[in-house]
DNA sequence: GCGACAG
DNA sequence: ATCTTGTCGC
């Protein structure tokens, strides 16, 4: 069975950029070793001016997008936004919260880059290597890697590269709307990552287990903000 | 030194 | 990510 990685999450920047040098080699984006029947996704949302984050993993039904079960963890923000360090950010709540779920998921989508990093090892390849199971990094926008102009019908896909190598793929999800950002994160490969994202993207750009997880995520900042004593007006 | 830069 | 209503276009 695949490894899983620990290390403490608060270190400084020079020492993050150490470590995800020291663990992209651990990441494997070999083909999915058993069935996708559920898959989960993991979004984040903060709240408190900033000082607390939530992290939501909603699992769904692979072949219908039926929601079986939701969970969440909040903590404090330890660490700032630092462009190729956002995994040092919001992992460790998100593995929380997909540690939480009833049942481990066969694959997980994350609002993210996974190997289209600098140094291969975006927020979804670095949570796959704490979760030790399959995941996909799906970005709104690029973080590294260049790309030709994409089609503009559904389904249209072009090659992200950086340094003479495939980082993922450009893919369009809808027609006419801009493309959305797809590495494989870790046990998987990228072309079932394009596979799966596509899949689960149905009417709307981003893949459905994300944007459940995002609005959730959403609503109830409001509702633990509001929960906790803090202004909310109206 | 000058840009670029997931969420 | 977050602050936020209406509005341009198909």
């Amino acid at each position: 069975m695949a490894e899983t990685i620990r290390h403490s999450w608060q270190i400084s920047p020079q020492q993050s950029v150490r470590l995800q040098r020291e663990l992209a080699p651990h990441v494997r984006c070999t083909p999915l070793a058993r069935p996708v029947r559920t898959i989960a996704g993991v979004d984040c949302a903060f709240f408190d001016s900033g000082r607390q984050i939530v992290a939501v993993a909603v699992l769904m039904q692979a072949k219908t997008l039926e929601i079986m079960a939701m969970a969440y963890a909040v903590d404090q923000v330890r660490m700032p936004y630092v462009p190729g360090l956002l995994s040092f950010r919001e992992a460790p709540t998100q593995f929380e919260a997909v540690s939480q779920l009833p049942q481990s998921p066969d694959l997980v989508l994350v609002d993210g880059a996974g190997q289209a990093h600098p140094r291969r090892l975006g927020i979804a390849s670095h949570l796959g290597l704490w979760l030790g199971i399959p995941t996909v990094g799906v970005a709104k926008s690029r973080l590294c890697g260049r790309h030709r102009a994409v089609g503009r019908r559904r389904g249209c896909c072009v090659k992200l590269i950086d340094g003479g190598e495939v980082l993922g793929g450009v893919l369009r999800t809808r027609d006419d709307v801009k493309p959305l950002y797809v590495s494989a994160g870790h046990l998987i490969t990228l072309a079932e990552a394009l596979k799966w994202t596509l899949r689960t993207a149905r009417q709307y750009r981003l893949p459905e287990p994300i944007r459940a997880a995002d609005r959730i995520a959403g609503q109830l900042k409001t509702r633990i903000a509001e929960h906790s004593g803090q202004f909310s007006p109206m």
